[in-house]
DNA sequence: TAAGAAAGTATTCGATTACTTACTAGTGCA
DNA sequence: TGCACTAGTAAGTAATCGAATACTTTCTTA
C-alpha cells in the first residue's frame, strides 16, 4: 500500500499496462461499495484523480473494463482454488479447503460474486456471458470431478449424483454471500461458513438411497 | 390470457388501481427478458401501449413502482408458501412441499429471484432494501422454525444449526436459479431441483456431531 | 345532461451517461 | 540534450433517462 500510495503521488503519468491494472482495481473497489451497474467512468477517473477521458486512453469501451476484470477474476480466483486443493489429503478435504479459501477471497473482494451474478454483464454483452459462465461451469466440473474421486475412493456414496451436489455447493457460496450483503457484516462470512459446511458434508456423505 | 387481452384492447382507459396493477404485471414482465435495472419507464409505457408520461399519473417516482413490485412478489409468495405448508405431515415434509411451491413460483415468474437478489434495489433505496431484507429473513426464520419444530420431532438431530441450514435451504434456491439462468432452459429448473433436494435432506437429517 | 374529476398525450427540461476530439505536457530513448 | 511518442486534459457531443408541464379526452355523478 505505501509503495503504491507513493507511486501514485510522486509518479502522475503510468504506463498504459500499468495504468489497466489500476483501472481494474478500482473497478472492483468501487463495485463493491455501490454496485456493478452504478459504478460511471467519472467514479473510476475521481476515484484515481484522473479525468474521465483518460479512461478511454486504455479501454476503447466501457464493456473492455469489465471483461479485464472478470478475466482478473478468473486468474486470482483459480490460482486459489488450485492451490487450496493441492494441499489436501483426499478429494473431500480439497472440497472443504476449496471452500474455505473461495469464501476468504469473498471476504477480501466482496464485489466478486456481484460481478459474477450481475445479471447487467449477463444480458448486455455477450462476450461477458460468456467468459463469466465459463468460469462457472468450470468450477462446476472441478467439484463434479472431486465427488468423482472421492466415489472412487469410497468417500462417497456411488449413487450420488455429483452435479446436483455441484450446484450445491455453489449455491451453499451464494446463499452466504447473501446473507451477509442483506444483513452487513454483523455475522462474519467465515465465520458462519464454517457452521454451514458441515451441513453440505454430511448430506453428500450419508446419502443411501436415490430418489 | 383472452380475457386481459380483450381488457386490453377494447378499454382503452384503466382506473389508477387497474393500471397500478398492469404497471407492476408489465415490470416484472420485462425485469424477466432485460434484467432489472435496463426496464426504463418508456419500456413498461411501450409494453402497455401508453406514453411514457402516463405512468407517473399512478406512481409518483419509479422507485415506487419497484416497492409495489417486491409487495406484490411478497403476498404472492407466502401465500403459496403457506399453502404448500399447510398441506404437509410433518416440519420435513413441509419444507420439502414449500421448495418445490418456490421453485415453481420462480419457473413461473422467473424475474423474483433477479428482483429479490438486484443490487440496484438494495444499494440505491432503502425502504426497498428493508422490504426486501424482511421477505428473506421471514423466509429464514420460517425454515428455522420448522426445522426446530423437527428437532422437537426427534426427526432431526438436536445439535443441527437450524440457522446454518436455513441459509443452505435459500443459497439451494439461489444456485439452482443461477444455474438455470446461466445455462439456459436446457435442464428444466424443477427437475434439477427434485435431485438436489435429497442431498440438503441428508445434509440435515444425518448430521451426528457438531463441528 | 352539464360539470368536475381523473386518465392520457405531447412536449420539454435538466441531469447523466459513454464516448470523441483537439490540444498540452511529461517521459524515455537516440 | 532534444525530440518523438503518448498519457493526460478540457471541452464537447449525442443519446438516454426520470420527471414535470400544459393541454386534451374520457368517465362518473349529481
Amino acid at each position: 500500500m505505501n509503495k503504491e500510495a507513493v507511486q501514485i503521488t510522486t509518479k502522475s503519468r503510468l504506463s498504459s499496462e500499468e495504468r489497466q491494472g489500476e483501472i481494474i482495481r478500482v473497478a472492483v473497489e468501487l463495485a463493491a461499495e455501490k454496485g456493478v451497474d452504478s459504478v460511471t467512468t467519472q467514479d473510476m477517473a475521481a476515484a484515481m484523480h484522473l479525468t474521465q477521458g483518460a479512461i478511454f486512453r486504455h479501454f476503447a469501451t466501457k464493456d473492455d473494463i469489465w471483461v479485464a476484470v472478470i478475466e482478473w477474476i478468473r486468474e486470482r480466483l483459480m490460482k486459489i482454488l488450485d492451490k487450496a486443493a493441492a494441499n489436501a489429503t483426499d478429494p473431500l478435504d480439497a472440497i472443504e479447503r476449496m471452500f474455505l479459501a473461495h469464501i476468504a477471497f469473498i471476504s477480501k473482494h466482496p464485489a466478486i460474486p456481484r460481478l459474477l451474478f450481475s445479471e447487467l454483464l449477463h444480458k448486455k454483452n455477450s462476450k461477458l456471458h460468456q467468459l463469466i459462465q465459463g468460469i462457472i461451469s468450470g468450477y462446476e466440473a472441478k467439484i463434479t470431478g472431486l465427488l468423482e474421486a472421492g466415489k472412487a475412493q469410497f468417500m462417497v456414496p456411488a449413487d450420488l449424483d455429483t452435479k446436483s451436489a455441484a450446484v450445491l455447493y455453489i449455491g451453499m457460496i451464494q446463499g452466504l454471500v447473501m446473507q451477509s450483503s442483506i444483513f452487513g457484516g454483523k455475522r462474519s462470512l467465515q465465520q458462519q461458513a464454517e457452521k454451514t459446511f458441515p451441513i453440505y458434508l454430511y448430506g453428500i456423505k450419508e446419502i443411501t438411497s436415490v430418489v
